[in-house]
DNA sequence: GGGCCCGCAGGG
DNA sequence: CCCTGCGGGCCC
């Protein structure tokens, strides 16, 4: 008999869940789990500020006031530092101003140049904090965390420099310090003959493999082990998604990749991401669950 | 809510 | 050029 949607998925999670533990990583999960700064999600009533707590409202956290150049005693200012009164713990992220989309046009109108940072590089981005925040995967990749606007993986020769995970696969598993994560591709993004489309995601309607750019990058980063940058988005339905936009969690190592079944019936690629140590807590969104 | 464009970054 | 891709917004 056939397994129901539901029944699939549950098996599915267990699945991949156990992959997690298998590599043993359980043994890291943390004691103290800051909560998610709660963030006001009325966006028509953008009239007072008065939906904030205590902190004023922001835009991104990284230090875009810093000139590239480090300090002359070679180490770089941080913005946590230089303005340690009025800028509210940086790993929980900050309200967004509802104005936040002039905020960015103006602050820099240099088109040239759109980009501080080369997100074509493995490891942290200078000025960027673990636990940044930003609305929206345009402003994400505009601070070189996360270049492409729709892609979940942002390819490199010797694996992946980044990913984000926004939800697309119900059965994957989030731990927080450690995930699974499935590949790209085996979706059909033009519709059919009959009904042509132009679209940027659909449903799965076809294997994915690891011939698929993307999916081989990943494949990569888990022979080489170099970090891979992860956000979390708001559509993640997880304990760790935050409740809007984009946040920087940090780096994480892929230790494992191998196909399964997915959820539409058709293989996908899976990769197992492990978070490296010394790096901030993530904030759990008490108004959230997920696997 | 769903449907359907559409811009964009990046790879071929 | 082409194509892909866990967005975003608009319209209904």
């Amino acid at each position: 008999m056939a397994l129901s949607y539901a029944e699939e998925r549950e098996a599915n999670i267990r699945r991949n869940r156990q992959v997690l533990l298998d590599l043993g990583v359980q043994k890291l999960i943390p004691v103290n789990e800051p909560k998610e700064q709660p963030r006001v999600k009325s966006k028509k009533r953008a009239v007072d500020t008065e939906e904030y707590d205590e902190a004023p409202p922001r835009k991104t956290v990284r230090a875009e006031v810093l000139p590239d150049t480090p300090s002359s005693d070679g180490r770089r200012r941080s913005n946590r530092i230089s303005n340690h009164a009025s800028i509210p713990d940086l790993r929980r992220g900050t309200p967004l101003p509802l104005t936040v989309k002039n905020v960015v046009s103006s602050s820099s109108d240099s088109p040239s140049k759109k980009r501080k940072h080369d997100p074509k590089v493995y490891g942290h981005i200078p000025g960027v904090e673990v636990g940044s925040w930003w609305a929206s995967r345009e402003e994400c990749s505009n601070d070189a965390i996360h270049a492409p606007w729709v892609a979940g993986i942002a390819p490199g020769k010797n694996g992946a420099y980044s990913i984000a995970l926004s939800g697309g696969y119900e059965d994957d598993v989030d731990d927080g310090y450690a995930f699974t994560y499935t590949g790209a591709g085996g979706r059909d993004l033009k519709g059919t003959k009959a009904a042509p489309k132009n679209l940027r995601t659909a449903e799965q309607s076809y294997d994915q493999s690891f011939e698929n750019n993307n999916n081989k990058a990943l494949k990569r980063s888990v022979e080489t082990g170099k970090p891979v940058r992860v956000i979390r988005g708001f559509k993640l339905q997880s304990k760790y998604g935050p409740s809007e936009g984009y946040r920087y969690d940090g780096l994480y190592e892929v230790k494992q990749c191998w196909m399964e079944k997915g959820l539409g019936g058709y293989l996908v690629c899976k990769f197992a991401f492990v978070r490296t140590g010394g790096q901030p807590d993530i904030p759990v969104n008490s108004n959230k669950a997920g696997n």
